[in-house]
DNA sequence: AGAACATGAATGACTATTCATTCATGTAAT
DNA sequence: ATTACATGAATGAATAGTCATTCATGTTCT
């Protein structure tokens, strides 16, 4: 991959950068378009159309339409992992941790909803359209939360007998189904912080009441 | 009436059986085919092979390819709310009900993987496939969790501060995700009532660590 | 000029759907 | 009981339409 310096914002007067703004501007257009119609109902000349280059232009920076769509998750994700990891790799807490998780995760969906389409729905649909492509960035993204009850669990702050792999996919799912419908319905009046404190609320502390404490200590 | 013999040796007495044994055989080898290929990359021809029909057939029964996805959604899934609501109608402790409702949504996972697979994936393809298909079965199933924890609000064993609305997403999110990977890869070992005691855990107490609790007694 | 880049109409492969025909079974007539 | 006729379910080859991909041609740089 070529993603070295490629920042928005820059004029670079070489006739490499006019390639990269096109390879980005084709990589914008097929979340925008997937995200629309969905990896199949999308036409190539949709694309096309949408990023303002011929059809057959798309052909000199991509090899195909499945080409394209890989693209599309290798570089979104990427950049969502990377600035996730960052900022969870500065904290030790692993409370504080999870809720930057979750925070950034809500986030990321809020600002790109196209791309959280695309995520949501073409992520499970691709394992059939290609056959060898791992999701490994997917995986690395959800193993983080694994990694996080883990350290939890060792620092005494989550129950052990809590298993971190089934946890680690009920978390991502209850984040991904709330962002999904978030998008696409009648939930759009919840903000952020909202769905935030509930999803914390719910796996820190359950939705039972909480039994009359008698405390010593409170 | 009868002729002794007919060249193949079956009897088929009343030709409308017939008819409603198709139906249902297509259901399956689209469910099946669906699965496999997902909806866009099965053919109408791999169906008709699967159920052992010509593909003309298939059009006798349906109209068109999303109408044999539509009424796989409408039959499948109201199959399972029918056998949910049956059996949660009887209970009245939410407590209990919501215990039903995992463990009875991850057997009708487990009991149909293809099933699950479709639901999973194409379910939410399909929005963008047949505009006005509104999943009324799916949202319906859902309904059923945001019913019970009302009434678990009701009756004091759930928090108020919980959103019912937010909270059934993130419940059946976390279901979902969980059944998803189980039954795709690595933790197929786990057992339903593993899984079912883990994510009754989740949400009813969460993952935390429980306070010291002095209790009155002592 | 030559190279690199871009275009979009033409190509060719693919497949959902149709429909003329066959076939199995039921009914009526003898 | 046998034959003739009627029905409509089932078939699958042919059709018709859709797109991903190519390539002959144009444009813009150096």
């Amino acid at each position: 991959m070529f993603s070295d310096f490629s920042l928005f914002g820059f004029e670079q007067p070489f006739s490499k950068m006019k390639a990269e703004n096109k390879h980005s501007k084709i990589i914008s257009a097929a979340v925008k378009v997937f995200a629309k119609k969905g990896f199949f109902t999308a036409r190539i000349s949709d694309i096309a159309k949408e990023a303002k280059v011929a059809d057959g232009t798309i052909y000199l920076y991509f090899n195909n339409k499945y080409d394209i769509l890989l693209s599309v998750f290798e570089e979104e994700i990427g950049k969502i992992v990377k600035k996730t990891v960052n900022l969870i790799e500065k904290e030790s807490d692993p409370q504080i941790m999870l809720e930057i998780f979750i925070a950034q995760h809500l986030l990321a969906m809020k600002k790109n909803k196209n791309l959280a389409e695309v995520i949501q729905i073409e992520l499970r649909q691709s394992n059939k359209v290609i056959k060898n492509y791992r999701n490994n960035k997917f995986t690395e993204y959800i193993g983080i939360i694994g990694e996080i009850i883990e350290k939890g669990q060792k620092t005494g702050v989550y129950r052990d007998d809590v298993n971190p792999e089934i946890a680690k996919r009920a978390f991502f799912g209850a984040l991904d189904e709330v962002s999904r419908v978030w998008n696409v319905s009648l939930e759009t009046h919840y903000t952020v912080e909202e769905i935030s404190s509930q999803i914390i609320q719910f796996f820190l502390s359950g939705i039972s009441s909480p039994p009359l404490q008698v405390s010593g200590k409170s």
